[in-house]
DNA sequence: GTCAATTGATACTATAATGGTACCAATTGG
DNA sequence: CCAATTGGTACCATTATAGTATCAATTGAC
């Protein structure tokens, strides 16, 4: 499936807010009832965007936050990296690979390639891409193996999606 | 992170150990053998690989798997569906939405479109590519954020990653 | 024809990750 | 000094995932 934390969602839908309202600071609490978002949740959010030097933040009264960069300067690669972490699609390619069974693993280089392409897709689509609608030139109409998915009896337990 | 399971992981290599012996009929038993994975856990993947129609699958005895196309024809994105489901960054694009904050949130179009980004990236890489190291011609290199990695403080918990 | 080997399908359990919440310390403006 | 607000940490509950076990179905061999 490939997903990525909801948490992850919020931070982008947080990001285009502030985008979009880059004047002002905004406090975790107005955020949270903009984006309808439970406020521990935003805070957590705009407390990992904040560390990942994605927004400037300013305690005490009438503090809160606001974009740090221009949201030209700003990929979705840079929000999921302050969110979930380094990007990466296995554990072979994270930080600490305690891979057992390197011996046999020929595709461990691979890995890294496929996740660089992966993290350049990611990072040519900037925060100003998503403000606007449909804004990304760059993508092309692609199938997603629709016939698969029809096949896909699924791994996990008896597959009952209702 | 971004990360998917470990599952798909097995799934790469059991399909890049096919690959790299195309000849012969293997059966799970064998294969978890060669690839260093617990019997069950092999089978399961082994089954899912098939399901999504990557896999030619023989019962009885003498039975086993094999590739049910050229090493070419097959792309990673492939072997990820099969595993995975369908690649789906975020549940906003995956089948059942049922996204609340539609009213607020204004980009779930651009995640659909960096979905087929990544999905792109994905599924240029086949498997052929997997079984020849470095053999992908489209990888550029491209840096990780290193800098947002050390200021990664994480959110799960304390971030005591020792 | 029977038996053994092997895949197909399903159900189950335990561990881990994630989402979500709460609390307290630190800072800053009134 | 107080109120508002972020920073940090700890915690819990739900869910997803990995991994295992069991039985049915199929096929080749003897």
């Amino acid at each position: 499936m490939l997903r990525m934390g909801k948490l992850t969602d919020y931070g982008i839908v947080l990001m285009s807010y502030l985008a979009a309202n880059r004047q002002l600071q905004h406090s975790a609490h107005t955020l949270a009832d903009s984006v309808q978002v439970p406020l521990p949740t935003v805070r957590k959010v705009l407390k990992a965007l904040s560390a990942g030097g994605l927004l400037n933040s300013e305690r005490g009264a009438q503090g809160g936050y606001s974009l740090s960069r221009d949201p030209q300067q700003i990929s979705v690669a840079e929000i999921i990296t302050a969110i979930e972490g380094p990007i990466a699609l296995t554990e072979c390619v994270s930080d600490h690979s305690h891979c057992e069974q390197e011996t046999h693993c020929a595709v461990q280089t691979n890995w890294t390639q496929i996740n660089n392409a992966v993290f350049h897709a990611l990072d040519e689509v900037k925060l100003a891409n998503m403000t606007v609608p449909q804004a990304i030139s760059d993508a092309r109409p692609i199938q997603f193996y629709p016939s698969l998915k029809a096949a896909q009896v699924t791994l996990q337990d008896g597959g009952h999606h209702d």
